[in-house]
DNA sequence: CTGAAAGCGCTTACAG
DNA sequence: CTGAAAGCGCTTACAG
């Protein structure tokens, strides 16, 4: 591997001068052009470590998150990779697998590679990973949740109260009444807070809340179709749904099929989350979607200027999502 | 922070004795006693960029892949990450998303971070990028495919063509001979290996090839609701059919939903991959799983011993994959 | 604009 | 087993 030494034998010039000039410091256009030849004849690139060494940055963010199998982390990680790497940074990746003690682990790992800052994917995020991070004086910026007692950080999340609440205000347009919402379990802060943009909504319309309408499980395929299971065999069955995940969605859609639930004569179907295949459906789902590239956006932007020094006090940005109607909603006016 | 420096004063040794014994190597008993309290009480860590400048080691590996939201690859990855950790590596990620500016993009952040070597995920592995990383002494063992002509490089993937032939062969053993199947684009190497192993399974059991039966789209839900369409569309159906990925047999079940066909009375179904939530469903489906922590560990262990400069010749290690026999299999002996 | 020099925090022969 | 010293490849005041 060539070094800054090499160039600057090379190039005649010394390797403060080759260093200024990678760094973007100005130097006499003739020193330029010597010491781009020679950069690319030795196909020389900085080295990362001794740069890291000297300047305390290893322009390296970690992502701790609770679960790769999570498909809208993925995605969301996947333009935050992006961003990163437009500024610099390479991202280094940690799975909790909801184990406190690989919690901690991850901690302890973005802390020995010397990370600049972390990005923390949670529907749950927790108190502890904060704080610590907080007394490291290591910038963090919380995805998907908001911890419950912490003062002064940043969190970045969909708006999901009120996307929920809007959703069943277009149920009730449509002059429905008899809504049913399927959602995640306690645990998650986006289940309780659709749930709570559900009932909002309700009251907000004058719409007595049912108990047995109200079904959550877990936020996969397999609580989907528990749910829609359970919903099926009440005495009396909700004409619209409103379901708050993604998976439950795909899980629901195979328990409706099983029970031969025509969509949307017999229920009305609202969904979060749309994605490629959904609209392959018929009918073709009407979906509240989430904004995953923004959310991506402002959670770099905001560890970046975190890492940059800022310190302005601690945010909760929410991100609004878009509705898109299809043809899983009956009007019934 | 403190340094190896803080560490040495306040333990009355020299820095080189507490490097010494930071790296394992013996050093008098209360020597020892004294720098590890030393380390506890000021919260030591070694500097990971002055390491890695010293020892030329960033003990760091990149993981190249196509798509995040591939789940098998997300599923490797999550015990390729904790292998990797376990002997002191973290894992950069950088996403190919099919483009091959982007797979040169990569190639430069993992060069540019120094890595010691490189998993490279993908369906379909190019030669390009694995030249280049040997024409670099960059050690990179491909997952999930073979690159077509790399004389010298280590691959790790399913026992595909195999695993499909053994499926076909349980079919014919119940009876089946009108048995179809449903796999991915040509692109993908796992498809057509899944293919080859359908089409020696019948040979092997002589039954001739019905080319309407042979059913290829993308490798995602929608692909197999298209493909299970064509199917039942034809003016002979199957009696038997093989689902050659994950996806492609959800949006299967949907399209054998939508048309009332009963699983396994009117047709028999094997799939490819196990998820939690496939044996929730009625009937809970026969599959075909792929190892994928075994796939993980191979592959990890393969690209370490490159890295500590093994230079066997490069290998294929194919992971057989195991059959779980439920409900969606009838016999019509 | 340029360069000599110090120093970032480690590891590693080497001599004792 | 221990320690003094060199050096990994950079960046950055500082003086010119």
């Amino acid at each position: 591997m060539a070094t800054i030494k090499d160039i600057a034998a090379r190039s005649g010039v010394s390797i403060a001068t080759v260093s200024k000039h990678i760094n973007g410091i100005p130097v006499k256009e003739s020193n330029r052009r010597r010491i781009d030849e020679a950069i690319r004849e030795l196909g020389y690139q900085v080295n990362a470590a001794a740069r890291a060494l000297k300047t305390r940055r290893s322009m390296t963010v970690g992502i701790l998150l609770d679960s790769l199998s999570n498909p809208f982390y993925t995605t969301v990680i996947s333009s935050v990779e992006e961003y990163l790497r437009e500024n610099g940074y390479a991202a280094i990746l940690f799975e909790t697998k909801d184990s406190s003690e690989r919690l901690r682990q991850g901690l302890e790992l973005f802390s020995s590679k010397g990370v600049d800052g972390i990005l923390y994917f949670s529907s749950h995020a927790e108190n502890e990973v904060i704080r610590q991070c907080q007394n490291a004086s290591l910038p963090i910026v919380t995805v998907d949740s908001i911890a419950p007692d912490i003062p002064n950080s940043d969190f970045v999340l969909t708006e999901n109260a009120a996307s929920a609440f809007q959703a069943i205000c277009m149920l009730c347009k449509k002059g429905h009444r008899k809504i049913a919402v399927i959602t995640g379990a306690d645990r998650h802060f986006s289940a309780n807070e659709r749930l709570r943009g559900y009932l909002n909504a309700l009251e907000e319309n004058g719409i007595a809340v049912c108990s047995d309408w109200i079904q959550r499980d877990e936020y996969d395929m397999n609580g989907g179709y528990r749910c829609i299971k359970r919903l099926l065999s009440l005495p009396e069955r909700p004409e619209a749904l409103l379901i708050c995940n993604y998976f439950m969605t795909v899980g629901a859609l195979i328990g409706l099929n099983e029970e031969n639930v025509r969509v949307p004569d017999e229920l009305s179907l609202v969904t979060f989350d749309d994605m490629e295949w959904i609209k392959a459906l018929k009918p073709r789902l009407t979906t509240v979607n989430q904004q995953a590239v923004r959310i991506a956006e402002q959670a770099v932007s905001c560890l970046l200027a975190r890492i940059g020094g800022s310190d302005t006090p601690g945010k909760v940005i929410l991100i609004p999502t878009t509705m898109t109607e299809r043809d899983s909603v009956r009007s019934i006016l």
